[in-house]
DNA sequence: ACCTGAACACCGTTCAAGT
DNA sequence: ACCTGAACACCGTTCAAGT
C-alpha cells in the first residue's frame, strides 16, 4: 500500500515490492499467488478504511451520503486505487460496505427493481466520479491543463460552448459536482421509496 | 482495435502489434511515441462511433438520453475500453462528444454550478456503469458466478441483505438499471432547469 | 513451513544503420 | 521519409534446492 501509494500502480513490481520487504522477488509467490492477487488484496484493504455508519438510523439518506462520501474520499485518498476498480470486488470489506448500503436501502423502502438500479447507480456514480477526478490533470500538472485549455480556445469554432463553459475552464471544484449529482440521485430514489409505499407517482417518464 | 477487442488490453504488445501488421516491433517507434500513444489513439477511435445526435432538437432528454446510451453501447462492445478511460480524454472524437452535451444542457436553461454537475454526473454515471458491468463476471464464467453466489449463502448470517437481495442473484438486467438511474439523474437535471427560470426550487435539501 | 538463486520467456524502448 | 536488427534494462513466474 504505501508503495502504491507513493509510486502509483505503474511502479508496482514483484521485485520492487520485495526490495521494500527485504527479502526476494521470489519469496513473494509463497505468500501470494500471482500480481494480480496483490491488487486485489490491495484494493479490498482500502475499503477496510471505509467507516461503514451505524446501521437503522432514522434518516437513511443521510447514511447514505455518508458512505458514499467515505468512501469517495477513501478513494481519492489512494489515486491508484479507482483505476483498479475494473476487477471484481469481492473481498470482505467490500461486502460489509455492499451490505450496508442494500440494507439501508431496503429498510427506505426501495424495491427490487429499484433496489438494484439505486445499488448500482450510487456505485457506478462514485467510481466514475472518483476516476475522473484522479485522472484528469491536477493543479500539478498545470502544464497538460494549460495545453489543453490553449487547444479549446485556439479549436474555439469547433467547440464553442465548451471553449467557454466546458471543464477546465470554469473550474468548479469537485465537491459541490459531486455533491450535487448525489443528490439527484437521492431525490430519484426517494420518489420510488415513496411509489413502493403509496404516494406519488414518478417511474414511468416513457 | 482489432487486436484489443479480440485478446483485450492485456495482450496488447508492441511486438505483438506489430506482427498483426506485419512490420518488426521497433518500427512502430516511427509512427508512435509510445505504447501509452496507442492506447490513447484506440480510445479516441472508438468515440468516432459514438453517433452524435442532431442539435437543437426540442426534445433535449431525448438528444441527451441518445447520445447517453450510444455512448455507453459503444462502451460495452468494446470492453477493454471502460478500464482504459482512466486517462485523460482529449482526442476530437471525445471533445465533439462533450460539446453535444454541454450545448444540449445550456440550451436546455441549465445555469454553471448545474452545468458542470450534469456533464460530469452524466458522464461519471455511463463510465461507472460501463466499467462496472464489463468488469463483473459474464453468463459466460458461470463458475465465478457461481463461486461467489456459494460465497455469499455460505456467509448469510455476516451479510443477510446482500444473500437474498443482493447483484448475482436477483440478477435483474444492466438496462433496466442503467435507465432507471439515467431517469434520476435527468429528472435532476430537468429540475434545476426549471430553477434557473424560475420554477420551483429544489436545490437547496439542508 | 518458509526462503533463495538461477533461469525462462517475455516486455517497452533506444539507436545506429540501412534504403 | 520510413524500416530494420541488435541491444538494454526490466518484467512475471517457475522450480529445484536449501533451512
Amino acid at each position: 500500500m504505501a508503495l502504491l501509494d507513493e509510486e502509483g500502480v505503474g511502479r508496482l513490481t514483484m521485485r520492487r515490492l520485495a526490495e521494500r520487504l527485504g527479502t526476494g522477488s521470489t519469496t513473494l509467490y509463497w505468500h501470494v499467488k500471482t500480481k494480480d492477487d496483490v491488487l486485489d488484496l490491495a484494493l479490498d484493504a482500502i475499503f477496510a478504511e471505509v467507516g461503514i455508519p451505524q446501521r437503522g438510523a432514522p434518516d437513511w439518506r443521510a447514511g447514505i451520503t455518508a458512505l458514499i462520501s467515505e468512501w469517495r474520499a477513501v478513494l481519492l485518498k489512494h489515486p491508484w486505487s479507482a483505476a483498479l476498480l475494473g476487477r471484481p470486488m469481492l473481498g470482505p470489506n467490500v461486502l460489509a460496505r455492499s451490505e450496508f448500503l442494500y440494507a439501508t436501502l431496503l429498510e427506505a423502502g426501495i424495491a427490487d427493481p429499484h433496489l438494484t438500479a439505486a445499488a448500482y447507480g450510487l456505485s457506478n456514480y462514485v467510481i466514475g466520479s472518483a476516476l475522473m477526478q484522479t485522472t484528469w490533470p491536477t493543479g500539478e500538472e498545470q502544464a497538460a491543463r494549460q495545453a489543453t485549455q490553449d487547444h479549446l480556445h485556439a479549436n474555439r469554432e469547433r467547440y464553442p460552448t465548451l471553449a467557454t463553459h466546458g471543464p477546465l475552464v470554469v473550474d468548479g471544484d469537485w465537491d459541490t459536482s459531486f455533491t450535487i449529482g448525489l443528490t439527484w440521485l437521492l431525490d430519484g430514489i426517494q420518489a420510488n421509496a415513496a411509489t413502493t409505499r403509496g404516494r406519488g407517482r414518478q417511474t414511468e417518464r416513457e
